[in-house]
DNA sequence: CGTAGTCTTGATTTCCGTCAATCGGGGTGG
DNA sequence: CCACCCCGATTGACGGAAATCAAGACTACG
């Protein structure tokens, strides 16, 4: 089944390539803007799987970069339902634009072992009004999160649960490659079902047997730590997916 | 039952004040910002109940500020279900920050009569490269957005029917009112059931076994053309709402 | 070899969607 | 002025989808 050549962003041996790579897709850097850039990842700290980088409620005294590693943003109600807001893979800003609330509004937890650079409020509020290229390549960046979130209130919303599994594979497709998923498309994926079904407002026994259904139509196959859409093509039209919302566009000012 | 007494800010006499009034609220206006603003609302359309102001995958050519009336943003799958995203007020501006799209993700409609100035998309862009200021308070203003939006999310995908439909009053309640609610607290309510299922993603005929539900449990009342919350404690608690949640944040650099 | 976490499966119940019919008010045209 | 009609609210019966509860299997790892 050769394993192992799947890309694994998250597990990049060149981490800080990922902040590079990702603004780069936006605007050509100045090496000031680099030197920058490179300035946020200087001291960054490893965290444990499962660890919370970010604890509901709390201040929020920094932004931060991830270098390595995946993790998710989620909300729990009182009662204990989670419910899994997005994911942050390297490159990602996380806690930008919620640090426009005093408290944060939601917890981010290590899915993977991860690698993460704190940035104080201040630096990174220096740097939005020195650099103003960055902080419009920011919000382009929030912008397109802005309509994911979008999306996936349709998927809770109005889609069942296989149109929903379909679509979170697609969409995991869609941002790690960037493009159309392809028949055959295999992607890393060291998620857990119970975060699948936390991510889709599912049960975990009913995210289980919906995966099972999928694979059995040959849609999807799981296998360890990673996913192979078999049936691009079905799956596209089994979760109405349009690969048009997931587009990035250049900034119009460069 | 005391007809007519409810604020209904979407029928207002003074329209163009809900503009300034939204932007006070983050900042003290110079002249020019004033100006500035009054100039984006000059040529305003009248626009009929039910009619569409903007179409998914229609090129984005202008921003619209909605000077009078209530629109929904709302998305369609191929089979004609349909989720609404979130509703536009006076004073709000339809259309950002997803103007950052080459196409409309979503549609846009009018709910009740409305007024709506449309704004080219270069004369928006350089109003906000020569006032920084109200830049920041447009995207202070997205970022509170994102964070009800998120909110939504949580509700669609592990809240019940009896705590969605308790939520979005209680949402409702505290945009239109800024504060937290309030015993027997009336808002102004021109959606239909249709809306609300559509909103919450439940069935019309679900949407409306629930809210008899809520008024056997002397939890709510609709009256016409408005709601009255008549115990918020209760409603609080059954959809675990929070309102430190919808806490608007002054802008750090004014 | 034991343990913890994850995956898997079954039986049962609950919630919610679908379909269909009725009701009621406000507008409209004759 | 009245009959009609459309839209929205309402209700009931029914079926299906998904949650819950519970138990067991597999795997990685100490």
């Amino acid at each position: 089944m050769d394993i192992g050549t799947a890309p694994q962003p998250w597990l990049s041996d060149a981490p800080w390539a990922a902040l590079e790579a990702k603004f780069s897709r936006y605007l050509a850097l100045s090496d000031a803007e680099r030197d920058c850039l490179a300035s946020w990842q200087a001291p960054a700290r490893v965290m444990p799987r499962r660890r919370d980088l970010v604890r509901e409620g709390n201040d929020v005294a920094c932004v931060y970069l991830l270098c390595r590693g995946i993790v998710s943003r989620y909300r729990v109600l009182p009662d204990g339902r989670r419910q899994i807001l997005g994911f942050g893979l390297p490159g990602d800003v996380i806690g930008f634009p919620s640090c426009s609330l005093a408290r944060a509004a939601a917890s981010v937890c290590c899915i993977t072992e991860s690698e993460v650079a704190a940035i104080p409020l201040e630096q990174f509020a220096s740097t939005l009004t020195r650099f103003p290229r960055i902080a419009a390549a920011l919000f382009w960046i929030a912008a397109r999160e802005t309509a994911l979130a979008q999306e996936r209130l349709v998927t809770l919303g109005r889609r069942g649960a296989e149109e929903r599994v379909a679509y979170f594979f697609l969409e995991l497709c869609a941002l790690l490659h960037k493009g159309r998923p392809r028949d055959g498309e295999r992607i890393a994926f060291p998620l857990t079902q119970e975060i699948i079904a936390d991510t889709l407002g599912l049960s975990t026994p009913h995210a289980n047997r919906t995966l099972r259904r999928l694979r059995d139509q040959r849609l999807l196959a799981l296998d360890g730590q990673e996913a192979i859409l078999l049936d691009a093509r079905g799956l596209i039209a089994l979760a109405s997916f349009d690969p048009a919302h997931f587009a990035a566009m250049p900034i119009p000012g460069l």
